[in-house]
DNA sequence: AACTGCTATGTTAGCGATAACAACTATTCC
DNA sequence: GGAATAGTTGTTATCGCTAACATAGCAGTT
């Protein structure tokens, strides 16, 4: 046995192709074709010989070797700046559950929030003939934009509002959630209301919640703005800790901390149990994005809550309509989804 | 303008394809191929006037064909049960990060910890070629397996440390793990430890946890198991924290508690907060898989480290040595690589 | 001058599937 | 009975690229 296998001229059989499958159930390979997909008109017995045969040859359908011919690939590219945010793998929750069933597939990669990166992606991304892309953000390098605008393909930008953006749009403006905020904690009596970031531009949303929060300020006249910037973005837990004692260090009378994120908001949170502060008393709290933790720590976070599902889905049902008029030659007109946002009043603030 | 856009027999422009960059290079098409890889021999000249080209027609390399001829997808595949899961988010990271700047790119999908789903999109997967595998677990339908093992690419089995792998694998022995936490509890000093898990074994690392709770407590001649199985896997922060309450309602005299991951374990002392309980005196609390939390929560909480990310990265540096022996048609042995784990103390238990 | 060896390029023949059309059977209907 | 129709299956020609081999040109060697 061991001799037989031990051949010098022993070959690797190559995997089956359809072919081999057409061969042996004695059909055409476009019957074995038809066979594999539905919708095609096929005689119930040829249809089983067809299985019969993939079952014993273990055949299974070279989708790159189909889409070439057909045109289609059933790729859909999906750019997010980081998974490892619960956030951002809401969204690709979304898509896929989107998606589901209608044959499409995720090409997901990671930006590490950086618009540089990005560009490299959505080209590498291209090569693979995807069937719309979906990015972050509406900021791109100017090649990164143009790839885009020629792609040829629908594009979706999520989680903003770009004032121009490349084709479609599913996303709320970051700035305008925190200015809601700033001004839920104004409503609730705080007046010296500090914000808690990032120390770079690199994470554009958290840019533009710190956007909203110094015009909230202004707007309610508020002269006196806190900001700490502190880490890169996106900050952990443990930086929203240090970020804190840096905001009260700096500023002993604030009243409330503003995060760019719930994870900071925790660290924050729980560097304020660390030194017996009581929250919201000695200092309210906030975040952003309504992460699980927020409505299970002690006390509850104060947040607002973006339905990052939902940006996922509804870009995904967008998507479904976009790729169905191009492959109808009908492409649909650009839209913009505007998904909601809320601030959630919990017991941090 | 609107007039000429507007004609009946305008066709949309399709994409540029090698042979006009060919054509506006003046060259073949065998020589803009070598010169959008690396490696071939091109005169310097001619490499510039083909960037050009490139360039001028905004031509995107078309990676499905290319992978036809060349029988070389460039995909890896990736299933894991969650994406919404840091622990599994971080493992993609470490594969991602592997395969950085080697061409690879990974196609990743979710199981949502069903062996069928599993299947399914082993299938689903296959059908794109891709140059290799990789699951998390090591329990598979019997088709599932079948696929995996007739699939002619390298396999690596994540997470566990399954009896009989198909090939490959990289993990640790989640009950070993487990019972390592248990005889530290039992060297601290507990004695009626109780187990927090979902419901089902669908999870099966979950299971196998509770199972190596089992064993240690048999094996520490503790006698009275106490365990709560609430929740479909994987269990929530809020539903930690209600297993809590079921625990102690059960057995009021329960000491510790180990919770199946890091995420019911700071339900479960939130649990306590909200009761005033001081952990871990009134009673102590202990989670797996060391997330971000742990290390920030307060009291921070005593887990078991289990190298997420190492387990993506050395699976990633495990595939491109077996990619790169299929190529080299020197198909490397099968490996087993087995993680670190180790049991963090901290303040909790 | 003839040979070797190297670099740079071209030619030919697929890779494994599907689109588009052709053709062949039954069946139905008048 | 013959035409029309619907349902099945086959044929041919790509899809856009790359492997493998062929070839041309040139420098160096003897």
């Amino acid at each position: 046995m061991a001799g037989r296998d031990a051949n010098p001229k022993f070959v690797k059989p190559s995997a089956p192709t359809m072919s081999d499958v057409a061969l042996r159930a004695g059909v055409s390979t476009m019957t074995v074709s038809r066979a594999l997909r539905d919708g095609a008109s096929i005689a119930n017995d040829t249809r089983d010989r067809i299985m019969k045969a993939v079952e014993e040859l273990g055949y299974v359908l070279d989708q790159s070797a189909g889409s070439l011919s057909s045109k289609r690939t059933g790729f859909v590219a999906v750019l997010v700046p980081s998974i490892n945010n619960s956030n951002f793998a809401d969204t690709a929750r979304g898509l896929t559950d989107a998606m589901q069933g209608s044959g499409l597939q995720l090409l997901l990669a990671y930006t590490e929030y950086s618009i540089e990166k990005e560009e490299e992606l959505i080209e590498s991304m291209l090569r693979r003939r995807p069937e719309a892309i979906v990015v972050t953000g509406g900021k791109h390098t100017p090649r990164g934009r143009k790839l885009l605008e020629n792609a040829g393909i629908p594009v979706i930008e999520t989680w903003d509002l770009p004032p121009k953006p490349v084709r479609h749009v599913v996303g709320f403006s970051n700035a305008e959630a925190a200015e809601a905020l700033v001004k839920y904690l104004y409503h609730k009596g705080y007046r010296k209301i500090g914000f808690i970031g990032g120390t770079s531009n690199r994470d554009t949303r958290g840019a533009d919640r710190r956007l909203g929060y110094e015009r909230a300020m202004a707007a309610l006249a508020l002269k006196d703005t806190r900001i700490i910037s502190f880490g890169t973005p996106p900050i952990s837990m443990k930086q929203g800790g240090e970020a804190l004692a840096r905001l009260v260090e700096q500023w002993p009378d604030v009243e409330a901390a503003i995060c760019v994120s719930d994870l900071s908001a925790f660290g924050a949170l729980v560097e304020c149990q660390r030194r017996k502060w009581l929250v919201p008393k000695r200092i309210a709290i906030a975040g952003f994005g309504d992460f699980e933790i927020s409505s299970c720590s002690f006390p509850t976070i104060t947040t607002v809550s973006v339905n990052c599902y939902d940006i996922g889905k509804r870009s995904g049902e967008l998507l479904l309509r976009a790729i169905e008029g191009e492959r109808a030659d009908k492409p649909v007109a650009a839209e913009t989804i505007i998904t909601d946002y809320e601030v959630i009043a919990r017991d941090s603030a």
